[in-house]
DNA sequence: TCTCAGATGCGTCGCATTCGCAAAAACATC
DNA sequence: GATGTTTTTGCGAATGCGACGCATCTGAGA
């Protein structure tokens, strides 16, 4: 862990520095979906110095390197994730707020027929599914 | 469509007032995806002294209704349509900002799959395609 | 150790959206 | 149509998220 935060900056030219090293660690630690502020939260639990600044300019870095995904659920503030090896897309619990991961090849595969139908080329995608939890018995399946 | 107006104000117990049935109107006459103050420009037009909160307020008070659905396109600003009979997701284009609408009965089955399988029913969804040109003769289909 | 481009903290700014409040407009009643 | 009550409106100020400018600090190569 601590050696991929080494990696990654010299990888990408960063330099490896206090805050951004506690940064990095609190997001790869993190394996929920927080927000910067939350981020900000844990950050300065371990290092109450950090500003809030600094940690948006970390995670606006790593999206452009590719490294963390943004998501912005409902709501309008932005919620970031270690980009996964394998793409997901999320069910959001509207009751609770919580989110689940799942993948569907299926549906991968069918959206890239749509816009290949449609004269285009996917450049990323999102599906996001707003539920709410089953009353009672999930009858059938 | 005046007609339809001022049928909703009553029925969501709302006043039929200047103000609300220009938006309302200037709403059910976009077939595109406005933003607010686009909005807000083409109300304008028709009455100007009409302000820009009584845009939000009255998007939001059709939005809580289920008659406008709000969509946020990548940038950060909100964008609406009027509730469509049948559903439909989109295809953004990155480098027009042009959206198209789509629609898939199959995505739509192995959404209500994948939520049923984990326990949960559906209450909305959101299927969002960014896209781009293809080059060059589209090879296949 | 010295150097300096890159990084940080702080305060501020910008944009989209919401809020508080007094004035204006709508509906029900006479 | 005048009256009273309640909802809407316009205005301007406030909010929240995120980005930016700048002076200071710091990591890492010479």
């Amino acid at each position: 862990m601590e050696q991929s935060v080494t990696d990654l900056c010299r990888e990408f030219g960063l330099r490896l520095t206090g805050p951004r090293r506690i940064i990095m660690q609190v997001l790869f630690d993190s394996s929920d979906h927080p927000d910067v502020v939350e981020l900000h939260r844990r950050v300065t639990a371990i290092e109450p110095t950090i500003s809030l600044a600094t940690v948006y300019r970390t995670v606006n870095l790593l999206r452009e390197k590719g490294v963390l995904e943004r998501h912005t659920f409902g709501d309008g503030r932005a919620r970031y994730e270690t980009t996964p090896r394998e793409h997901h897309d999320h069910l959001i619990n509207v009751e609770t707020g919580s989110v689940i991961e799942f993948q569907s090849e299926e549906i991968e595969r069918l959206q890239e027929e749509i816009a290949r139908k449609h004269g285009f080329a996917i450049v990323s995608h999102k599906l996001e599914i707003y539920v709410r939890p089953l009353k009672r018995g999930r009858s059938r399946t």
